[in-house]
DNA sequence: CTAGCGTATGCACGTTCAGGAATATATACT
DNA sequence: AGTATATATTCCTGAACGTGCATACGCTAG
């Protein structure tokens, strides 16, 4: 029966990782801030400018600008009143592209929309 | 005041692509199913298989089997009384590296905790 | 068809989290 | 000093989700 660490795990990613890991994804499975993301796409923004692009509420955007930024997907700026919120990464967008991708693919697959055909 | 749509939002994602896009994202956010998707990395493998692997419950596990399969992140073959499950893209891998490669970064500029020191 | 194994599904409970409203903090101006 | 604007934080509520347990479904063998 082979009952020992039969399982061939390449390298055992600690819990931690895992979680850790988990975390960065779960900042970006949000519509709020995916919108946000985007809002700030090429282009720093104050968190007042935010509120009007995504319409969200300024509490609500505020915290997701938190979570945003301690994920480390966005970086600050503070100028007098204002904070200027950018990207604090390309990778993000890659990520953003990439699910793109795989979402694009599977609704062709699936049977609807996109081309007449 | 540039009242008017001053935003320059390049394309405007719908919401609902948007949400669609963070349930991909939220398809990873989760250390068990990270846990899973990194047993079937390279191999294809019975349920039976990844309950020991994974150390999760049966039922459970299903239950994340059915989310990753939805996702389409994973596919299943069934031969006899098993099921065996297998990553259906590789673009998964790369997601998860992209964000493995974000994490260290982090922990190097921040503490370092990361590995045995 | 009966029995047994592998897999999927339903239910209940506890936790997590987004959302809004109100309030607190920070900076600038007079 | 005080006021005004921009941003951050707190409290609360409802909904979504992971987990364990039990049970139903699917398949094979006898």
């Amino acid at each position: 029966m082979s009952s020992r660490s039969r399982t061939r795990a390449k390298r055992a990613p600690t819990p931690e990782l895992l979680s850790l890991i988990a975390a960065r994804f779960r900042a970006l499975a949000e519509p709020a801030r995916l919108a946000i993301l985007h809002a700030l796409e090429g282009q720093e923004r104050t968190v007042t400018e935010l509120v009007e692009a995504t319409g969200l509420g300024q509490g609500n955007l505020s915290k997701h600008l938190q979570q945003l930024h301690a994920g480390g997907f966005v970086s600050r700026r503070r100028d007098g009143l204002f904070v200027y919120y950018e990207l604090a990464d390309r990778n993000v967008l890659a990520l953003c592209e990439i699910m793109c991708g795989r979402l694009e693919s599977d609704l062709v697959t699936s049977h609807k929309i996109v081309s007449t055909r």
